[in-house]
DNA sequence: CCCTATGTTCAACGTTTATTGAACTATTGA
DNA sequence: TCAATAGTTCAATAAACGTTGAACATAGGG
């Protein structure tokens, strides 16, 4: 296990690269689920989105999610924690990740995201 | 040549293919184009286009975007009349398009998009 | 009525994508 | 030291995607 994957620069993150990343409704569901725990600004690891997918097919969308910019990755021990990139994306994206996560939310069941209790009973647990 | 293409209904503009159709460079020029001509209030067709690819793959093209609920089509004689759903997806995602379209501006050159005053000259001519 | 202009549709192609399970690596705790 | 835990990597598969050119449909102008 190498240590600190791979993270583009703010400079290097692409809007077609974001868009694209946040039109797979998995990945969508992990963005989402990482805007709610900025409130109480912790972070959640690979284990707690077990539900969405299989072990190596949420490692597929982490990678994913890190090489285009929407999320940051950090090694502890045998845990992964992650956390959204939040100043980054607003800085080159104003306004674009806000209404990304307030329009899924407007589709919350539609697009069969957690719920914030959920989400965050979830991460308590 | 069938009348009136097929376009989703309001609620039927789902975000994650709105999304995916954003993705695409090619797309977003159209659609970025298209904003543009918002303000001077008239509508593009096909033909105006032919400088992002062939005429098949345009087609293709906009077949998405207006199967996702991006844009409408007015068929008039041999053309195609086309502009953003705007009133549409500002209600169904409010803000979002305006986010996508500013951080594509901001990236005008990065993503190849036409100038606007190419845009409008194009339009004129 | 033909010819042209405007777009669509179709089949073909090569590429990328998401998903799976099995094998693997690294860390922690007993 | 051994076993369990957390997560990655790899190979394989099927589906979806973007691009192309050729054929087709439709409307308008001479």
């Amino acid at each position: 296990m190498s240590r600190t994957p791979l993270h583009p620069t703010r400079e290097q993150i692409e809007l077609p690269m974001v868009l694209d990343c946040l039109s797979d409704p998995i990945r969508m569901a992990i963005v989402y689920q990482l805007a709610q725990q900025e409130r109480v600004s912790s972070e959640l690891c690979c284990g707690d989105f077990t539900a969405l997918a299989g072990k190596s097919n949420l490692a597929y969308h982490f990678a994913k999610l890190r090489e285009c910019g929407l999320m940051l990755t950090r090694v502890a021990g045998t845990n992964r924690f992650m956390r959204l990139r939040r100043e980054d994306l607003d800085a080159r994206f104003p306004g674009l990740l806000d209404a990304v996560i307030s329009s899924a939310a407007k589709d919350a069941e539609r697009l069969q995201l957690m719920s914030e209790c959920e989400t965050v009973a979830a991460a308590r647990s």
